[in-house]
DNA sequence: ATAGGGTTAG
């Protein structure tokens, strides 16, 4: 299609066309470009790859990305201006990978070099694919074209360095260069601190900029209460809430959202509801982020409110739908989360990597196993979380040479493995039984990855250990590390020693848990038992005393389970109403398969449980 | 003529 057609066929679409006057887009002729003829020589440009350069950027704006490229190759003469329009308009898509293409190209073969603007809209495109390394390499071209210097290309190099590695020496580094910084720079660099989860580093930074006196906009006050947020700290929260307040921007959405945000994150979430409803205005943010906050500690509470939005004309986008999923994962019901899966298809969200993350993971905790691999199995992208959600899927399901072999192919696949995905494998064999491969895993994770062990990776190979029996190689791992174990750690070795009947050791491991967490039911339980099968019937008696008292103050565990749309609850000793019936048959059924299956059931557990 | 910072997953 030739460019004048192509202008004059998309020009109805574009609102942005109908301000240009005919006698223009009639003068767009590269083949005289230098006497166009126009009845109003005023609106004629000298230049008509000004012209062009200027359509791009309006194509970009009215979504039209592949006409704005379609002009741009057709441009027999492309300046900077216009290599950077095109580059910009691909990041403002989120093509990163086309921007970063183009600028390859640029950088490699035209004969243009790449100014301020251009190395400013590149270093957003490497921050948005997280490569160190193509950011890396456009900081040394900055610097050899003497760029660095520049607020906007400095800004913007702290900003990928902030995001693409985990440090934020190397952003520092870059504000400590900058001679006169501005807002930008000083919310940048907090936007870094809290990014790492560093809420302390970012509050330190906002500090300092009050001292600095730069001037406090609603960017720098919706980043620092998201820096308070990180803390946890509810009085930073509300000391910034005041300052907000003081400062005249309460009524500023995006830092308003934030405020809610903080309150949520500080698990303080009917003072998050009060303000939801005290907020003037409220966009989707808002729904959303009250929606994030309570799926993480009410998820049913968070399906009510998901929608009372779309009742009040709210149209929910990914992030509502990640949080929605999570929700279903969370309660386990599988109905609902199918109706929001359809209702993802129905948006088109399908392709969401985010999404389809969170919906590998709901299936598997909604015990529809399939579902999840069936998904996963038609990702086109996987990213670490895609791995990580199907391998935990698999192990929580028993399939533990299905996880192992997932997270080879994974690796395999070039995806570097991280804390949490060796969380995943370590627990897939130690429910597998791959006592050898898991301790390899954790061997690899050391030596190769430089990942330290914390608290949660002990914990799993003392689990990985214990149940094979190997419980004294776990008792020396957890004497041999660098911190002290923590009650999940010694809860693990409890555990094993109480499965292997390990009397002395089990003993310990019940007194190590109960030292930290003196209301930890289950050590009680598992330590009476022992002092049971010692015949220490005054130790015992005095075990189930102090649990006796306890009990009281302890939650009843509550299940549930989702029929037909309808999710039913008990507690032990449910009469459920006119169902008991029915689960008796099922109970009894499930007991005589499990006779013929061989299996002898642990009554120990039956026999001592404090209310038995 | 071209460039900037604020809410979200395992």
């Amino acid at each position: 299609m030739s460019t004048r057609k192509l202008i004059s066929s998309t020009s109805k679409k574009s609102i942005h066309f109908h301000k240009i006057p005919p006698t223009i887009l009639n003068s767009l002729n590269w083949a005289d470009n230098n006497q166009t003829q126009s009845s109003n020589p005023s609106l004629t440009p000298k230049n008509p790859s000004i012209l062009a350069t200027n359509l791009i950027k309006s194509y970009c704006e009215s979504g039209q990305i592949n006409e704005a490229r379609t002009l741009f190759d057709e441009m027999p003469e492309r300046d900077v201006v216009a290599w950077t329009a095109m580059i910009a308009g691909y990041t403002s898509f989120h093509y990163h990978t086309h921007a970063w293409r183009l600028f390859a190209e640029m950088a490699g073969t035209a004969a243009v070099d790449p100014n301020e603007y251009t190395v400013s809209t590149v270093l957003k495109a490497c921050r948005s694919m997280k490569s160190l390394l193509y950011g890396t390499l456009v900081h040394g071209l900055a610097v050899k074209r003497g760029l660095e210097g520049s607020l906007y290309v400095d800004n913007a190099l702290m900003d990928m360095y902030a995001t693409c590695c985990d440090c934020m020496e190397k952003a520092w580094m870059v504000f400590k260069g900058i001679k006169v910084k501005n807002d930008v720079s000083w919310t940048t660099l907090i936007t870094g601190y809290t990014h790492i989860g560093d809420g302390y580093g970012g509050l330190r930074v906002f500090r300092h900029m009050i001292l600095e006196e730069v001037k406090l906009n609603p960017y720098s006050f919706s980043i620092a209460v998201r820096a308070c947020a990180s803390t946890g700290w509810l009085v930073f929260g509300k000391l910034m809430h005041a300052a907000v307040t003081k400062h005249g921007f309460g009524s500023n959405i995006p830092v308003t959202n934030s405020i809610l945000d903080m309150y949520c994150r500080c698990g303080c979430l009917s003072e998050a509801n009060q303000y939801f409803h005290e907020m003037s205005e409220k966009d989707l943010i808002t729904w959303n982020t009250l929606i994030a906050g309570y799926e993480r500690s009410d998820s049913s509470e968070s399906l009510n409110i998901f929608s009372r939005m779309e009742s009040e004309g709210f149209s929910p986008n990914s992030f509502t739908f990640s949080s929605i999923i999570a929700a279903c994962a969370n309660l386990a019901v599988l109905r609902c989360g199918q109706q929001v899966h359809g209702g993802i298809v129905h948006k088109g969200l399908d392709r969401d990597l985010a999404l389809a993350n969170s919906l590998i993971d709901m299936y598997a905790k909604c015990g529809n196993i399939s579902d999840s691999q069936k998904i996963f199995s038609d990702m086109w992208h996987r990213d670490l979380v895609t791995w990580t959600s199907m391998m935990i899927g698999f192990g929580s399901h028993g399939y533990g040479k299905e996880a192992v072999h997932l997270f080879d192919e994974m690796v395999w696949s070039g995806i570097r493995p991280d804390r949490i995905v060796f969380i995943a494998v370590l627990s897939a064999c130690s429910h597998a039984g791959l006592v050898d491969e898991g301790l390899r895993y954790f061997e690899t994770m050391v030596g190769k990855y430089n990942i330290k062990p914390n608290q949660e990776i002990y914990g799993c190979v003392v689990d990985l250990l214990g149940r094979a029996g190997r419980v004294n190689e776990a008792y020396r791992l957890i004497q041999s590390m660098p911190f002290k174990a923590d009650e999940t750690v010694w809860g693990a070795l409890l555990a094993a020693c109480k499965a292997h009947r390990l009397v002395d050791l089990g003993k310990l491991a019940a007194r190590r848990v109960l030292d930290l967490r003196p209301n930890m039911m289950g050590a009680y339980v598992m330590l009476s038992n022992i002092y049971a099968a010692e015949g220490k019937y005054k130790e015992f008696a005095k075990i189930r005393r102090t649990m006796r008292r306890m009990g009281n103050k302890k939650e009843t565990g509550k299940s549930w389970i989702e029929v037909k749309n309808q999710v039913y609850s008990f507690v032990v000793g449910d009469k459920m109403g006119s169902h008991t019936e029915h689960v008796y048959v099922v109970l009894d059924l499930l007991n005589g398969n499990m006779k013929e299956a061989g299996y002898v059931p642990d009554l120990d557990c039956l026999v001592h449980d404090p209310e038995g």
